[in-house]
RNA sequence: UGGGGCGUGGCCAAGCGGUAAGGCGCGGGACUUUGGAUCCCGUAUUCGAAGGUUCGAAUCCUUCCGCCCCAG
């Protein structure tokens, strides 16, 4: 089988095309360029800087298979970028690496895979892949390694996605993926995690909108309590997100008690703050609902996660209809981000996610 | 120079005789393929200054310095 490996230049994309490799496909090595590079800095981020991509050439070549690297930056400032932008200047807070994976890895780059006559895309996630036995559909799961589990970033692949994804170091653990790589010698073998976002050098966010948005550069407001008092200003909603504490510049006198974002209101630009107990909710609706197993008909326990790392609570699934749900957590849960993805489960399945509204 | 109030770390601010809360900010760390998020640790031997009372004061007394408000 021909098979389109995804390199960033990390070990796990890394490790994953070593691993088909052994597994005697026939593999091609692939990796994005996603924004211009031409002014030769290494301000880029952590994912696909100018280093990474020639880290990946060096592994392909180690591997003994080609490499080629295609040139995504308009798809990538399309769909990523700009919806990165637009929602935080809509006061909410975007996840752009689930957006990176849904309309990028498993959909641009899947049709250029095609166009090298391969049906398969490979990635370096942490997941698994499974087969319903019933339905034939087709199902995701967490990685055996549950620290590095990416599934959450995975949640809005659809079933033609998944039909065509391969996630060789799903069942493996980190330790394993490094040792290995080690091992067959590459040199990205001992490479930091990356983190963080990938196109915004210095984590600097705010600069980043405020550069590409006009209106979010000219944002300015109030910041209110919940009786609607003005406590103070702000230069754009942008620059918040809920749940956040640093950065306000504010406390409350009596009693010395720290003050959180509690939401943002994008019509009147108001901030809205207030103690950490009002940041507790126990439900919540998501849109644009990417169901993996046959969207239930009537309630279905499960645990969600509504952020990367959040523990997954229990809580109750209603589908709504239009592509909508509702869920309604056991417990109340600490700031539940508008913009930020909702990933059910059951045992270790994704059933399915959105995004929260 | 009539009356009243206040001076606690960079900022806001508890404490009002028992040996300096807390928040903001800042520094460091942890976590992490989203989030200036969350989490952890650190951050005044000293309370405008000088005396005094007391076993012991930021807390009581005296004087001085500096602010603020009302009245002149």
């Amino acid at each position: 089988m021909r098979i389109v490996v995804a390199m960033s230049g990390g070990v796990d994309s890394s490790v994953a095309a070593a691993l088909v490799v052994e597994q005697g496909h026939d593999v091609i090595g692939l990796s994005m360029q996603l924004y211009d590079q031409s002014d030769g800095e290494r301000t880029f981020g952590s994912c696909c800087t100018l280093d990474d991509l020639h880290d990946a050439r060096r592994v392909a070549r180690t591997l003994g298979i080609p490499h080629y690297i295609v040139n995504l930056e308009r798809q990538f400032d399309e769909h990523v970028v700009s919806n990165f932008v637009r929602e935080y200047a809509a006061g909410r807070t975007p996840i752009p690496c689930a957006r990176c994976n849904s309309d990028l890895k498993f959909s641009t780059l899947l049709t250029r895979a095609r166009g090298f006559g391969a049906d398969v895309v490979a990635t370096g996630h942490y997941a698994r892949l499974d087969r319903d036995p019933g339905t034939a559909r087709h199902l995701l799961r967490r990685s055996l390694d549950p620290d590095k589990d990416q599934s959450y970033f995975l949640f809005s692949l659809s079933q033609d996605q998944l039909a065509h994804a391969l996630f060789p170091v799903g069942d493996w653990s980190k330790d394993d993926v490094r040792e290995y790589a080690r091992r067959r010698g590459l040199l990205v073998a001992d490479k930091p995690d990356s983190q963080e976002i990938c196109f915004i050098p210095d984590h600097d966010y705010a600069t980043f909108v405020a550069t590409h948005s006009p209106e979010a550069a000219r944002a300015h407001g109030e910041i209110i309590d919940t009786a609607g008092r003005v406590v103070g200003r702000h230069d754009g909603i942008h620059r918040f997100t809920v749940g956040q504490r640093k950065g306000l510049g504010l406390s409350r006198s009596p009693g010395g008690q720290p003050v959180y974002v509690l939401s943002l209101n994008p019509v009147e630009q108001q901030v809205i703050v207030g103690p950490k107990a009002l940041l507790e909710k126990t439900t919540l609706t998501a849109s644009e609902v990417n169901w993996m197993i046959a969207e239930p008909s009537g309630p279905l326990e499960v645990t969600a996660q509504i952020r990367h790392r959040h523990r997954p609570a229990d809580a109750t699934l209603t589908a709504l209809g239009d592509r909508r749900a509702q869920l309604v957590f056991d417990a109340p849960q600490v700031a539940v981000t508008p913009g930020q993805a909702v990933v059910f489960y059951q045992e270790d399945v994704v059933v399915g996610g959105g995004w929260i509204d």
